[in-house]
DNA sequence: TTCGATACAGAACACACCGTTCAATATAAT
DNA sequence: ATTATATTGAACGGTGTGTTCTGTATCGAA
């Protein structure tokens, strides 16, 4: 990709994360995004159709490498057939304790929903790949699309209450939290 | 209350809420609202100050009956010992099954995010005054806060889930999946 | 280095929506 | 019937959006 390209779009991005880290998302207008991101405004329309897909290039980012590396992990239990779903749970608590990408500001921040939504989603699409991380003892009787769903969404509001509460416990203890209730 | 305002007002929140229910709320203007309304613009803001008030009122106004008889529910039990968490629980899910106020079409459509953040708070503030409700076996180790995290949110996406599905289970059942993960 | 291709800047534009104001009108309460 | 209050509808300034256009700067390849 031109450099040119790659300048602007980390340009826009940069700003972006910046701006939706302070102020609501709808509050913000491209002429801040520009301005923040010294970027003319036809180029920010070239790169980013619109404002919302700009979220979502910003979420895919933010998640993706996270993920992989899950992934990663996953592989590597086929292999090495280290310990349980803990592994995976704490993986990704880490990479949030170490604030990676500065993702802390976005999940802390008043548009924590957006990031949420989307990191439910990766989390879905995690299990769904592998869903014999999260295999506990599930009762016979329970539909497995609902154990699913459960399992997803209580991860991410643990991540949500965790970063909601300054991270005081470390993520062991957290992590443990979320094994204990699952 | 005037008559007339109460006419302008439910007029006003009627058409929102049938808007709501088909496009996504950052996609509806005033002049919508007010226009399927029959209403004039001066008229709208004389009685909402933003759209996201009128959003606010929407929300109190879908969840407030519905948790004050559940409020009931609770001071019942203090007088008769009646059944445990499950009857609240039932109790709620049966005034989702009851379509009460149409609010399934608010639940289902593309907007729930808005709805299920008003819901999970109305949740957690049921929860907070009658902690005894969902007591059950909870690990000595686990944070209070936590757990009451974990189980207001575990039950505004077993609604999600359910409403999602087009609710082909029935509130019963729906009630025991959630009691078993709980 | 040169040159064609591509990306950028910045201004101007038409359009849509917001929230307010005001005078005229309609409806309620007493 | 009279007073108080609510509604109407048009008009206004302001802000944001997304597009278009021209001139300029930067890139990659020959």
């Amino acid at each position: 990709m031109d450099r040119r390209q790659k300048k602007t779009r980390e340009a826009i991005l940069g700003a972006f994360a910046e701006l939706v880290s302070k102020k609501h998302y709808s509050k913000i207008s491209v002429g801040e995004i520009i301005d923040k991101a010294n970027v003319g405004r036809a180029t920010f329309y070239a790169h980013f159709e619109t404002k919302d897909f700009l979220l979502k290039e910003l979420c895919r980012e933010l998640f993706c490498h996270i993920f992989d590396s899950s992934e990663h992990i996953s592989e590597h239990r086929h292999i090495f057939e280290c310990d349980a779903p803990s592994s995976v749970a704490l993986h990704l608590l880490r990479h949030f304790e170490k604030n990676d990408n500065n993702i802390l500001d976005l999940l802390a921040c008043e548009n924590n929903e957006l990031f949420l939504r989307y990191f439910k989603e990766e989390m879905s699409r995690l299990i769904e790949r592998s869903p014999h991380l999260f295999e506990s003892q599930i009762a016979a009787d329970l539909p497995l699309e609902y154990w699913k769903n459960h399992v997803s969404s209580s991860f991410v509001e643990t991540v949500r209450w965790w970063v909601g509460g300054k991270m005081t416990e470390s993520a062991e203890a957290v992590c443990s939290y979320f094994l204990s209730v699952i």
